[in-house]
RNA sequence: GUGGGUGUAGCUCAAAUGGUUAGAGUGCCGGGUUGUGGCCCCGGAGGUUGAGGGUUCAAGUCCCUUCACUCACCCCA
């Protein structure tokens, strides 16, 4: 096939597949409106600088992902990577801090990566974020954490794991790193290559490496957590009892390290072993730089990002509970009756009353078909003979009852039944 | 960027060591009922076997190249 195709990693999302979609987002909304969260919408491509400074320069997003172009000469602009740094920028662009020194907002669309695609990963995927600005409590970590897994249990999602780390603060990180960059010096033979080259970039990184030598080395390695300064200490306390008191089970990961630079203090993430290498369907934390970073007021934050490929590979919904079908399908025999069974269809639509029928004066077994098909509760049927005789014949799906009613009242009767049937379901 | 796997009908898959017009199920269209769906029966349409080249009397099958998809590494949602 020498056709046009979608670009690689790019997914169309099909007819049959956008109801969950839209299940997911309703279930979604529904809870942010709950919690006071509202939705803000920036544009999917920025300013490249943006995310340079946002994410960070030595990520592997900025060094190696990022689709960026140069718009007609002027400016380097890349398509977002991920949403955190597009909601600052728009916060510290119209001053909300000005308004309201609070801020919990939400935004839900598509983010783009220049990766090799595989299981749960694709280079246009979407995310539902969740950012909180100006909460400096750990009670906020807690809050968010808490709407996050009541979301999850909304969405029927089983079988996962929450996980959580603190990654220190502006104080104690940095000695943290030295002692780990010690720690690993005289063991470096023994590392993996990867590893010895994340020695300079992110030592860090050596705690999820899944290299078992690493492993191993790693294992008597310190833990920040052990050497974090009081405030952390007491911050992720917090955090952790606030999640025990509500009953929330978690597992302290501290060799969880995430891949933005903007993460301080909190980190958690939601994992599953049903999604293959990529078992992060959820990734968060705290970011209490990052408004200042990017020119902003000196404002925490707090948030997370939902993968939704991954959350709806794990969701057991199918697409046969979302399907919608016509109340009725008119099959109309001849010019005449064809003529009148178009003008039904179209004032029954109107009163909102789902309607289908089959042009092409198809024959009847074909229309029955059809009507079966698309799964419709009632049929239909008019002919010259019918209408000559001022009747119609209706036809029951489910159990293949037919009456004749009158031509004259048949779209009040349709609506009438409609109505009532309706309201059983209520 | 690196490595493995796979490319045959809209979809899921067959076609022994190379051997005539590449099959089945499902879906689609039509018929069996001159005006009645589902189940059943019958028929039809739909393929340049991903593409290009090579070996051979003969290639879906073997060789080379290329592309696509897929899984994994890296990293992440």
């Amino acid at each position: 096939m020498s056709n046009i195709t979608t670009v690689k990693g790019f997914k169309d999302i099909l007819p049959d597949e956008t109801a969950k979609w839209r299940s997911i987002e309703e279930k979604a909304r529904n809870i942010f409106a709950d919690f006071g969260i509202r939705e803000i919408r920036t544009p999917v491509l920025e300013k490249t600088d943006l995310f340079r400074r946002g994410i960070g320069d030595s990520t592997d997003i900025v060094e190696k992902e990022m689709y960026t172009f140069v718009d007609q000469g002027e400016e380097s602009l890349t398509l977002r990577p991920e949403a955190t740094a597009s909601v600052i920028r728009s916060y510290i662009e119209h001053a909300l801090y000005a308004a309201d020194p609070l801020a919990k907002l939400f935004t839900i669309g598509p983010m783009f990566r220049r990766e090799r695609p595989q299981k749960g990963r694709y280079r246009q995927f979407h995310q539902i974020d969740v950012e909180y600005l100006g909460y400096d409590d750990p009670r906020a970590d807690a809050e968010v954490i808490m709407l996050l897994i009541q979301l999850l249990k909304n969405l029927g999602l089983a079988d996962v794991k929450l996980e959580m780390n603190t990654l220190g603060c502006a104080l104690c990180r940095p000695a943290f790193r030295e002692s780990i960059l010690s720690f690993l010096e005289g063991k470096k033979e023994d590392l993996c290559e990867d590893c010895r080259r994340r020695l300079n970039t992110n030592p860090l990184r050596v705690f999820d490496c899944k290299n078992t030598g690493c492993r191993r080395i790693i294992t008597d390695a310190p833990r920040l957590l052990d050497v974090a300064c009081g405030s952390c200490r007491k911050h992720f306390d917090v955090v952790t009892s606030s999640l025990t008191d509500f009953g929330i089970p978690f597992f302290v990961n501290t060799g969880m390290v995430r891949g933005l630079d903007y993460y301080t203090r909190t980190t958690f993430e939601i994992t599953t072993e049903f999604l293959g290498a990529q078992n992060a369907v959820v990734g968060g934390g705290r970011y209490d730089g990052l408004v200042k970073d990017l020119g902003g007021p000196d404002i925490p934050g707090i948030g997370f990002a939902i993968g939704m490929e991954r959350l709806l590979s794990l969701l057991p919904m199918k697409s046969e509970d979302f399907a919608i079908h016509p109340y009725i399908f008119i099959a109309a025999l001849g010019d005449y009756a064809q003529k009148q069974a178009f003008s039904l269809c179209h004032r029954l639509r109107l009163r909102g009353i789902p309607a289908e029928m089959a042009y092409g004066g198809k024959s009847l077994k074909s229309q029955m078909k059809r009507a079966n098909k698309l799964n419709c509760r009632y049929t239909l049927i008019f002919g010259d003979r019918e209408l000559a005789a001022g009747t119609v014949e209706l036809r029951d799906m489910r159990d293949s009852s037919q009456v004749s009613l009158s031509y004259q009242t048949i779209e009040e009767t349709i609506a009438t039944k409609f109505g009532e049937e309706q309201t059983h379901l209520g």
